[in-house]
DNA sequence: TTGTTGCGCAACCTCTGGTTGCTCGTCATT
DNA sequence: AATGACGAGCAACCAGAGGTTGCGCAACAA
């Protein structure tokens, strides 16, 4: 289970500034900085780390680099998510199930 | 959007005790610890943590203090992962759209 | 009573997210 | 061509979180 996109989109920061690129199609770390609470170096930073796991890609031109999503890891990232959010979900619905059941066994039995 | 579920839920070793305590109905820091590669230091904390934001409840009883899922607030953070992808999803498929869209219309134009 | 077991607290280490301050290349204006 | 402004990158530093070791204390068992 690849833990680096995980943690990739754990940060609250990083996932905004995936928002912000699906968005505007692409970004800078000034640009995305604009948008905000932090410094451009902390942006330049988180998207180090996106880059570092293949979410983000960057294209330099003149003294701008460019970053922009990379859509198959961003898939794969997605479907880990849901992954999860099943197995969970699945789990809950199996206890409640069987509470349920638990419950009706002692109305039954008094 | 409330972060803190987010964050709570973002660490790997926080996720394997949720599905660990999700799996034995209940356990304590040894027991957890036991199947973690972490020390029962460490796993107390992140009970600690898991605690503050309502995701696990514990009881006392004796010398040991047992730990159990909420599994309201469980199905809460369950709900925002799911909303998270579910969004990424959607943009994900609107430019997959779109680009076929302008494929399609690159090649019928020449 | 005396071990043993489980927990909590405190100190410490390391990594990460964040900041400030600087330098350097690129663009634009004159 | 010179100068100034803008964007990026690098380095040092700080605070917080995940992790460790070490200790003391309450509760159980012998």
């Amino acid at each position: 289970m690849n833990d680096d996109l995980w943690s990739a989109i754990g940060d609250p920061t990083r996932r905004t500034m995936i928002d912000l690129l699906l968005a505007g199609g692409s970004g800078t770390a000034t640009t995305l900085a604009q948008e905000l609470p932090v410094t451009r170096q902390a942006v330049a930073k988180h998207l180090a780390v996106l880059d570092r796991v293949g979410l983000v890609t960057g294209r330099t031109a003149g003294r701008e680099r460019h970053y922009q999503i990379d859509e198959a890891q961003l898939a794969k990232a997605v479907a880990q998510l849901n992954a999860v959010g099943a197995s969970w979900d699945a789990r809950l619905r199996r206890i409640k199930r069987l509470a349920e059941a638990i419950e009706r066994k002692r109305d039954r039995d008094g």
